[in-house]
DNA sequence: TTCGTTACTGACTCATTGGTCAGCAAGAAT
DNA sequence: ATTCTTGCTGACCAATGAGTCAGTAACGAA
């Protein structure tokens, strides 16, 4: 006769509370974040993110775990399959991917990655582990590539991956403090790239 | 006969306070920080914080304003007071301040600053009007001294100072976050100016 | 229908801490 | 010495929010 009240619905909880953390991390940082408001969010009550997650730093791990990885994923997998060069690549997907993820709700949660970071030294290391680490071998790939088909040259740009995800990070953390100022991250991003590949395609002295 | 308990000292406390605050800020960051232990620091009570400083945010703020600013300003006397040419320059006094403000106490206030920018809307104004406005324009006269004295040519680097900036930021934050991991960011610094000025100097096409 | 299991609720606890303020005492003025 | 001003103290308050747990009800099994 009358409606249940709540669903048993144990497989779904935490797919759904982790989305509803999600939002709210982005909104209103990791200090900000009421695990009533996550609850509310997510139509259970504030007990049973108790029962699917012990603290809010597992919580915050779940969010990390299940929103930027993937992203990271795409990319390489996008580059697994690709039939470009590594200057198309380059100039191509991967700036894409860039502008992207500049404006993307995921660049809010590297920000709070860098917040929170210091904090919680086992999240950075899973992070550590597998973004940046994978994500530093995939461009060193990616160069490695190049050089063998003969497209750029070696130098110190193809030791130091580092160089092409920079402006990424930059950008992202750079557009989030100070957006309002309309500073063309895209345009820097662009030209960082460029002047990578020039330099990787000059003739060897 | 005995000791007086406390001294009035009106004129040094602010800076006194200022110096402890900056201290625990950077050990524990903006929400670890207690105002009892920055009280405890700087020899006072807690409720003296409050005669000289309206709320934490207030005296947070203080802190940017009194050892991150003037750290700019050194740089801007340095390069008003030399007679290196721009080239010179950016390879000398810029990369060994880049190289210092990297694992100074001081690149964990801008890390601070990431992490509570957006939670604090006119700080960041003020970073932004003090800090790095100013230092875009600083790097930007450097360029332009630069090709007015035929060292460089013009092109989308001259126009975008923020490619001198951003290696210094992402190093900063980079190694405070995965320091452990021994990533060379003196290194990457170094590869980065040594590229744009390498563009700069490059013949017009 | 009855029973047992357990997903789920929500009122509660309790540690934490930013901020207040009434009063005290240092040191200047007289 | 005495008085006055005010820099300074520290006990206190109020709010906040993470985490708990005894009890409730969904729902499958028998």
């Amino acid at each position: 006769m009358n409606e249940p009240r709540y669903q048993r619905r144990k497989d779904d909880r935490p797919a759904e509370i982790t989305q509803a953390a999600f939002s709210t991390f982005v909104e209103k940082g990791y200090a900000g974040t009421r695990l009533e408001e996550v609850a509310r969010r997510a139509g259970v009550s504030k007990g049973l993110l108790y029962l699917y997650f012990k603290t809010k730093e597992e919580l915050f791990k779940s969010v990390v775990k299940n929103f930027v990885v993937p992203r990271l994923h795409e990319l390489e997998t996008t580059i697994a399959s690709t039939d470009l060069g590594a200057e198309a690549f380059l100039r191509g997907p991967f700036v894409d991917f860039a502008h992207t993820i500049t404006r993307s709700p995921v660049g809010k949660i590297v920000r709070l990655l860098v917040a929170e970071g210091p904090k919680h030294p086992d999240l950075l290391q899973f992070y550590w582990d597998n973004v940046v680490s994978r994500g530093i071998k995939m461009i060193g790939a990616l160069l490695e590539k190049g050089v063998a088909a003969g497209e750029f040259r070696r130098s110190p740009v193809t030791e130091q991956p580092l160089l092409f995800i920079m402006p990424v990070v930059f950008s992202v953390i750079f557009r989030l403090l100070f957006g309002k100022q309309d500073v063309d991250t895209d345009r820097l991003i662009d030209t960082q790239i460029d002047l990578l590949i020039t330099q990787l395609k000059g003739s060897t002295k």
